[in-house]
DNA sequence: GTCATTGTATGATAAATATCATAATTTTAA
DNA sequence: TTAAAATTATGATATTTATCATACAATGAC
């Protein structure tokens, strides 16, 4: 990781658009000033579990993983963030420490602003507070409700529920590279390794995908729906 | 359900204390006078899926469950809410209108606030709107973070994590009457109900809980634990 | 009270998934 | 470049869980 000299070009960014319409000029000028970005290479921790939380990140570009590590060391991911989206979510505002850590997929840019000047804008401004809240409880109600619909499925359904979830959410095409290895996957969709390969397998015996190592080609995308649907 | 006339005595109301610190006594006055407080009888509906949301919900008493139907109308249980939770968390600040249900487990009293006078509460109050984002976000973190636990568990220790919950999280006490009939702890805990209903024989065989029918005692609690946190 | 319905209970079996074993392939590090 | 490690892959088997069947108890409607 490496900090990136502030060019203070905070009047292009995208996140602004996001929740700072509503935040005076002053107010951006300060967060343009304090603001620091950070690079990562792909696989870089960005945050690790435990450390306390000072600062409210969002991902400028790239691609992240949410994960938890329990005692034995297996993973478990709770979602996959992409660029616009805040990165540390859950428990900014409700706890000091992270519970979760985040590593970057790709390599990847965050926007780091003090937290507590954050919070000290929700504190004077509250239509920055409301909208930011909106933007929190949107990204929350989606993990849960998500991971209600995953838990439904079975393994076909959830293999193919993250293929679309890629295709569909995160390249928007039919050909991309997958970010997460088989493992990761299977720490995605809470079943094991083996079976996550298997089923990929089926996919490409069946005609429904193409698999070039971690590259993946849907050629049947209807049945992949249906799978993901009904599975 | 039926209205009760407003006491206006939101002065001795748990909740304020949680959030209403920093709110000028005039406000506190007009949300005294606005609010409406509902009765709900065990079983009723409070919030039906599809509905708009127009109201700030919190339980003053009594429990109440979160859950959501799907097309083939099994239901999947989101959380079980107790007094002085808020009652509509998801959603109510992103969405116009609720994607799941909520009903009452025993026969319980909610405080409904007008969501638009809330949402000004928190435009023109910044201390409000941090300390309810702080609530908010504790909620959804809880639910987020414990539907992992869960997920790693087999059913045994689903079993043994659920009544683990009700004794210590809810009524405090090893004997109580469960709230949840055993399709519904399934459905909390995503397994089917006759392995709810073997696992609990099980542990009624294996000496660990009593049970009288919806009411469970807890016998052996150290091995209930060891089930729940191995398992 | 009686009957229908729902909930609880248990067994037998089927299906899904995990685990274990092994090998080929790819990636990483020396 | 080569050896070691990790990843992908597949088969065999064990385990877990779901499904189906049946019975009895409890509850509610009439």
């Amino acid at each position: 990781m490496k900090e990136v000299p502030n060019k203070c070009d905070c009047k292009e960014c995208d996140v602004r658009e996001m929740f700072y319409e509503h935040v005076e000029e002053q107010h951006i000028e300060f967060v343009c000033v304090t603001k620091i970005e950070k690079v990562f290479k792909k696989g870089d921790v960005i945050i690790e579990a435990g450390k306390p939380i000072e600062n409210f990140i969002y991902l400028k570009s790239g691609l992240v993983k949410l994960y938890k590590h329990d005692e034995n060391g297996k993973g478990q991911i709770i979602m996959i963030a992409k660029p616009f989206d805040f990165v540390n979510l859950l428990s900014v505002f409700s706890d000091t420490n992270y519970n979760y850590s985040v590593t970057a997929l790709e390599d990847s840019v965050t926007c780091n602003l003090d937290l507590d000047h954050i919070k000290n804008m929700i504190r004077t401004n509250g239509e920055f507070a409301l909208s930011i809240m909106k933007k929190i409880s949107k990204v929350s109600d989606t993990i849960i409700l998500e991971s209600l619909t995953v838990r439904k499925k079975n393994i076909h359904g959830r293999v193919a529920y993250i293929l679309l979830f890629f295709a569909d959410n995160i390249y928007e095409d039919k050909y991309f590279e997958l970010p997460l290895n088989r493992r990761e996957i299977a720490e995605f969709i809470g079943k094991t390794t083996e079976n996550v390969i298997r089923t990929l397998s089926e996919f490409r015996k069946d005609g429904i995908i193409k698999i070039f190592g971690k590259f993946i080609e849907i050629i049947d995308k209807e049945k992949l729906q249906q799978i993901s649907d009904f599975g």
